[in-house]
DNA sequence: ATCCTTGTGTGAGGTTTATCACAGACGGGC
DNA sequence: GCCCGTCTGTGATAAACCTCACACAAGGAT
């Protein structure tokens, strides 16, 4: 059960829910408990069975897949007012997970059972579209993803993702190095280069981009 | 409106239909028309709205991503008993397509109109069960591609796709190469390779696997 | 048969990315 | 302050892949 401060918290995070008859909404409610993880925590991992429908309050999630010799991608990332796909897409195939997710930031989140996700897309047309929306949405990232993999550089991809982020930056150079799937010492050479043009000032654990147009133009080059 | 031979070949091959209530399949097959496509023909490219909802009956489509610099890269291919997930996620989202469609072999389609494929997705539980299932298929596949992609050689690669096609192979190495993402030189040499242990024949236009077993192991080294 | 289009083989040279190895820099904890 | 783990810079080297260039082969069209 939630107390009524969290329950306000969620209908802000995900109004789709408000759309809900008052009664779904309660029974939903119920069956629902807040849980809290810390950053690190591995919240599923590939082949494991999916647990239930997470809806997310505070905090990130980091999808990856990770290769045979210890590097990384990102797929995507979780924030609060979104769910996870992957979480999906396991509930309603009666799949596996195929990623692992990480907490990122600390974490904040509902749980709903599968009986509740099932049900509720049975029913609500809402939640529905809701679940539809996601996933139209993570296949649109995913494609782009691939596609960025496939054709574009990593000086590219790396501008993009300077440009992306919030300013100044803060993260190691082997952080970023797994967000792009590759490796620490590329990244570093890489950001030299961006600093040379001054495009970016480096500092540890700190980039701060000073001219965010020049890496824009360089990633859609 | 539907002949009575191309409606039973539409049930076969789309069991949910069947379970549709008989007056939801009648309305629905009452806007439907059988449409062909030669080999060749844009389906559909990025940007573009999207039509309607297809459902094919016999040939493929090839939906793929294509660099600033001509290369393309193959994302999915779809097959009869399937649909363009593509093309939900177009009409869920209302959004544009964001790859391109190309008929590999020819096509053969019933085109739903976008209303009717909203209309059914809110009352038809077969059909959104349908629905869903395509996206998380597709999900999947996209995320092993990305990490084929991202973290596998090239060799490795193309061995998995000769091993999984069905022998002998009819395809010129650039279309391989399309279909890699890669390039046409590097996708004969590596053919070149393999024949010279034995694992495949290779021919003008045709490439025969000789032992699937040891393309299949270094696909997953 | 000859031409012509399309597909294939192959070498040389360059770019990009990965890998290994290590040195130095920073900052927190003691 | 000093130590020590983490983070960053950088060189050398190699692997993988791309690009360009061109020769040759196969098969259909005339």
């Amino acid at each position: 059960m939630l107390n009524s401060d969290t329950r306000s918290r969620l209908l802000q995070l995900y109004p789709m829910l408000r759309e809900l008859p008052a009664a779904e909404l309660d029974a939903m409610l119920a069956t629902a408990r807040l849980m809290q993880f810390p950053a690190g925590t591995v919240m599923f991992d590939e082949n494991q069975p999916c647990q239930g429908f997470p809806l997310l309050l505070s905090g990130s999630l980091r999808v990856i897949k990770s290769s045979a010799h210890g590097r990384e991608l990102q797929l995507y990332r979780v924030k609060p007012g979104e769910s996870c796909i992957l979480t999906s897409s396991c509930l309603l195939g009666d799949t596996r997970y195929q990623a692992r997710g990480i907490v990122e930031e600390p974490l904040e989140m509902i749980m709903l059972p599968a009986t509740v996700f099932h049900s509720l897309l049975g029913k609500c047309e809402p939640f529905r579209r809701y679940v539809f929306q996601l996933f139209t949405e993570r296949l649109t990232d995913l494609m782009e993803l691939v596609t960025a993999v496939a054709f574009q550089k990593l000086d590219q991809r790396l501008a993009a993702l300077l440009a992306a982020k919030s300013n100044p930056i803060h993260a190691t150079h082997q952080a970023i190095a797994d967000e792009l799937g590759s490796a620490r010492e590329i990244v570093s050479r890489l950001l030299k280069g961006f600093a040379d043009q001054g495009w970016v000032k480096l500092g540890r654990e700190q980039i701060t981009v000073t001219n965010s147009a020049a890496l824009k133009k360089l990633a859609t080059l």
